[in-house]
RNA sequence: GGUGCCGUAGCCAAGUGGUUAGGCAGCGGUCUGCAAAACCGCGAACGUUGGUUCGAGUCCAAUCGGCACCUCCA
């Protein structure tokens, strides 16, 4: 099926083709590993997720997906320096080599990140290529050297800056951001580094090495600029290499519009002669109970924060399909519980279908169900619609009264859905818990033995005693149900 | 100052000018010893004020409120 994406260049939803044949190539600008990440940057890579699974499964192309991993910038560097009390025991002994460190100090987190994103549901196997910043230096350099010798940068104290207002003469800078040069205010961050710089839009894109940092030798038109890359450059450098340009579609959370991406566009173009990509596809941001998300309003939350409360993962991953990635997800601990419901009464319906005693003649045109949801899917990722389709379908047609082959149909339907939401197992029901405590066990078949001799009394007692070990019953004709609670 | 986004029932969240989005919660029912779960059924909304139109949640204007970005934040 023909799938339509927003496109930041243009502000409009376009038909999408893929430049190569059949294949898509894709690049999700990755985490910078100096922490754990939090739930905002969870959206970002649901969303590059649903979008690599819909190309896949709605579009039936191959897909060459590509994040980054940013190990190398200002925070990283901060926190794994000796003193740093961000430096945990886990990562090992510093050493006297800043890289070193830096190198230690990146791959725990990036451990963690793998981790953390494993268990939203997004399959590490589908993604192509990791690529660290510090493994492709000598792509940065060389592309740092092509901006300069095309004129359009220069070399300021041994860092390079990207010379915006000659650039500006060749090209729009703002393709994705309309700017005001005129209007331009001046950032309170600006002051972070001492940058000299000619201009106050101009961007660094190499950063000359101070004192107990890690650096790489680089010389360029005779002057020393031993240093590190700037951030911009790094993204532009690493989707030439690994996927060439321009590919299909580059994401991001939509704080990377400007300046990140923005100058993604002006390097690659100045350096390579090349636009990176043909669609530029954004994530609207996160809330949390209504609030920007902040450390200071104590609503600031990491994956793991959630998990030790509790909370499933895929429940995190089912709420935040059902707001379009456009628009601000507003995350409450209220909509998690009701998508966890929403997401078990799913997955109550799939099991069901595995059930042979509940079958009966109806026959149901599983393929139009099929397209009604992955055309709400085709344009533009339209997951909440796709799930109301799916509701509508489950309100009006219990499983019992369905025929052999649609059901069949419908598993075949579900794995594919499932191929793309992640979230459900495609299986018939195991009842069996190893986990359960024996205690636990014995109470509920006492509780058994006494409802079935009508002592409805001391089953009471039992099923309160149950709950107290943290463990709910639930009564079948002749035999029990545990779960935890 | 510049550039954008958003205000839809108790909560979340779709709505491309013309008969129902959907989920959760709530209410009623079936089933249960009572529950739970499941299933069946039910209601309720478009920030405010004007305008365009036969008809506006949808288009236009104004207004109020919230938010984001404006040089290394998803």
């Amino acid at each position: 099926m023909k799938i339509s994406l927003y496109n930041s260049l243009s502000k409009k939803i376009e038909s999408f083709n893929p430049l190569l044949g059949n294949q898509v190539r894709m690049y999700s600008c990755g985490p910078t590993v100096y922490n754990y990440a939090h739930i905002g940057n969870m959206r970002a890579f649901l969303f590059a997720d649903l979008l690599q699974r819909v190309l896949r499964v709605v579009g039936n192309y191959s897909v060459r997906w590509v994040m980054n991993i940013t190990n190398i910038d200002d925070k990283t560097i901060k926190s794994s320096k000796i003193g740093s009390d961000l430096w945990k025991p886990e990562m090992g002994e510093q050493t006297d080599n800043p890289l070193q460190n830096l190198s230690k100090f990146t791959l725990f987190y990036e451990d963690a990140f793998i981790e953390d994103i494993t268990k939203l549901g997004i399959n590490p196997k589908h993604i192509e290529s990791l690529p660290r910043a510090t493994e492709f230096i000598p792509q940065m350099q060389d592309l740092t050297r092509r901006i300069v010798e095309n004129g359009y940068a220069y070399i300021s104290d041994g860092s390079v800056y990207f010379n915006v207002a000659e650039w500006r003469k060749k090209d729009v800078y703002g393709k994705l951001f309309k700017i005001d040069f005129e209007n331009f205010r001046p950032g309170v961050r600006m002051d972070a580094d001492q940058y000299q710089r000619e201009d106050i839009s101009d961007f660094v894109l190499w950063k000359v090495a101070k004192p107990n940092e890690p650096f790489w030798k680089f010389e360029l038109s005779g002057v020393k600029c031993d240093g590190r890359p700037g951030w911009h450059l790094e993204c532009s450098a690493m989707e030439r290499e690994l996927l060439g340009l321009p590919f299909d579609i580059h994401t991001g959370g939509i704080d990377l519009k400007f300046p990140h991406h923005e100058d993604e566009i002006a390097q690659s173009k100045a350096g390579y002669g090349n636009d990176p990509t043909t669609f530029w596809c954004h994530n609207e941001f996160l809330f949390v109970e209504g609030e920007k998300m902040s450390k200071s309003k104590n609503n600031f939350y990491t994956l793991r924060d959630l998990l030790d409360k509790n909370i499933d993962a895929l429940d995190i991953r089912f709420s935040m399909l059902s707001a379009h990635y456009g628009s601000v997800f507003n995350f409450t601990f209220n909509s998690i519980s009701s998508a966890r419901k929403a997401r078990m009464r799913i997955q109550e319906f799939i099991y069901s279908l595995f059930d042979d005693n509940k079958t009966g003649k109806r026959k149901y045109d599983v393929e139009k169900l099929r397209n009604d949801i992955f055309v709400e899917l085709a344009n533009d990722l339209h997951s909440p619609k796709a799930l109301a389709q799916l509701f509508a379908f489950i309100n009006t047609v219990s499983t019992g009264e369905l025929d052999l082959n649609s059901k069949t149909k419908l598993i075949v339907l579900f794995t594919e859905l499932n191929d793309i939401f992640s979230v459900w197992e495609i299986k018939p029901e195991t009842k069996e818990d190893i986990s359960l405590p024996e205690e636990v066990v014995i109470l509920a078949q006492k509780r058994l033995e006494a409802r079935l001799s009508k002592d409805f009394k001391l089953a009471d007692e039992f099923r309160q005693q149950i709950s107290s070990k943290g463990y709910s019953v639930k009564d079948t004709k002749d035999s029990f149900e545990l779960e935890k609670l």
